[in-house]
DNA sequence: TCAATCTTCGCCATTTATTGCCAAATTATT
DNA sequence: AATAATTTGGCAATAAATGGCGAAGATTGA
């Protein structure tokens, strides 16, 4: 099904650099013509591997300059409590991501807000009001030497 | 400087949807011409709001069905042991992130690889050998609920 | 090896989008 | 209220995206 070969790696790489390059530039930087080339951003798009695009925005410009992953323990680890959990930071903003791991804790989420003030507030009447919220750590982003998020 | 209004919201929340609208659509949705438009994002690029666009690409498609968060701890803090350490994660396609963070330890990275037995060799054969690095500590991602990286 | 088949290509024509320009309208300033 | 500064919409020229078509290339099976 999904058969990457030299060409269609080529345009990944460059579509994961810049998601807008025109086709006709694409085109020229993995040497097929525009045609070509389109025919296969279009099948790598219908086949799930380009899954979208999305534009890269500066959080502190957005005014969410407070950045932090935050680890949740649940108090018990029933199929209910992490649906319920789940749910809950679905609808929160200030969550980006939310990611399910192994180790002591079973969530690592990425939370961005205005400021520390802004956090606190995210930290004490949303986090903490959850009931299947049993622990909650907190790691400040000072600065990101590589981030390809994407 | 970077004044947003509504419509520029409006703007980056449709691009940050989908950062391949044509412009005479995104015109459409926020209600202005394109010209007006296209002025508007040209503006917001080069402001720095929107610092680029990425395509969103499926790590399984692409062969990276391995997603770990991984906590890093330097065995001393002076600046060089950490300049060492960011170059050499800067050079590991695995590492797909790495954020300087508070808390016991001083690195929080996503690593990307295509399985298990791909993750153990970077694990050993790369992070393993920086002379800086005191402590790994890996949380393999069973699922991310939600997932809004950009 | 050779031929049939299937895929992918490049070229071309058409449709669609981008972009610069200018006058009109809106907003801010005095 | 009058003027100045910004922002807008419409228009025209340029550029890009898209689909059709025949040719080149790869694959399969005898």
């Amino acid at each position: 099904m999904a058969k990457i070969d030299r060409i269609n790696q080529k345009i990944l790489h460059e579509l994961l650099r810049d998601g807008r390059l025109p086709n006709t530039e694409l085109a020229d930087r993995v040497g097929l013509s525009p045609s070509a080339c389109l025919r296969r951003v279009q099948e790598l798009e219908r086949q799930g591997v380009i899954k979208g695009y999305r534009a890269v925005l500066d959080p502190v410009a957005l005014g969410n300059g407070f950045v932090a992953y935050v680890t949740v323990g649940l108090s018990d680890h029933t199929k209910a409590a992490q649906e319920g959990f789940e749910r809950s930071v679905a609808r929160y903003d200030e969550v980006r991501e939310c990611h399910n791991i192994t180790g002591t804790v079973e969530y690592l989420l990425r939370v961005e807000a205005e400021d520390l003030v802004a956090y606190k507030r995210f930290h004490t009447d949303k986090l903490g009001t959850l009931a299947q919220v049993h622990q909650i750590v907190t790691h400040v982003v000072m600065g990101s030497p590589k981030d390809e998020r994407a």
